[in-house]
DNA sequence: ACTATATGATACTATACCCGTGTCATATAC
DNA sequence: GTATATGACACGGGTATAGTATCATATAGT
């Protein structure tokens, strides 16, 4: 499941996706426009600047871009970086260790495999695909990105 | 993510389905034979019951059967009894009034997309083909069903 | 140099969910 | 009648989520 820490955080970097190349946006600009609680947002790009999906640049004229082209970051990216444990389906698919019976479960076979295609999925979304559909399609509506 | 709660019911399920057949089989049988903490796995079954995928008898030689045939159940029918939210990607997926900008929201279209991938795949895969899968396996190692 | 503006790093709280337990009532086979 | 089984709740500890609060630090512009 993602949770909303994860959801704001897409919608962080969606929102700096759309303004790449305007140089550095506060964590305050993002916040507004995207409707996310302040403080809580500046933890989360914290997070994102750790796993060097973002740059930050402090002091006045400050703020946060892109580490990388829209194009080379992926949802997978942005989820990893807020939950190492991604979406994961069931426990047992990322630590085999904790089900005593996973090396002959079919269950765990399974989930593994949707696991494995989930996580392709996310991989192959990239911030500048996402960006492109939203912007094609209302660039004129409120709170939209 | 699948709660430890759905897995019991999984194991519990799988349980059923190897031993179809063989009449009616007490929670505490079941208990005993999958690792379950029997007072959890009570309340489980009772979830399961009441979902109409099990049967159960009371009293002396009682217990619980497979409401239906192991081919006519699936993962999904399973993990949607435990939990109706399943193991919904995102919230937004499932209440899109939740989000304000889910209908132009990209991502939230490239989750649903996923997220009924996800649910096809689990539907096709019955309690059968599982038990088929594991019987073939490891009849003889310990803790298996 | 000073100040306003920006991020960095923690620590804190309240709520909710997860996992498991405990108790008592009720039905039924022998 | 009694042992055996499920039915229906209520309770509690631990942990994660969602959000807040505070102070330190860096920097652009005056």
């Amino acid at each position: 499941m993602i949770t909303r820490e994860t959801d704001y955080a897409i919608r962080a970097m969606l929102y700096l996706a759309h303004h790449a190349g305007d140089g550095a946006i506060s964590a305050a600009t993002v916040a507004e426009a995207m409707d996310i609680p302040y403080r809580f947002l500046r933890r989360i790009l914290s997070r994102l600047v750790g796993t060097n999906l973002l740059v930050s640049t402090r002091g006045k004229q400050g703020g946060l871009r892109l580490a990388r082209d829209p194009e080379e970051v992926s949802l997978l990216d942005v989820v990893e970086a807020m939950d190492p444990e991604v979406i994961t389906l069931n426990s047992c698919v990322l630590k085999s260790a904790l089900c005593a019976r996973s090396a002959y479960c079919a269950v765990h076979d399974e989930l593994c495999r949707i696991q494995i295609y989930v996580n392709a999925e996310l991989g192959a979304i990239s911030l500048a695909k996402l960006v492109e559909h939203e912007s094609g399609r209302n660039d004129d509506l409120p709170h939209t990105i």
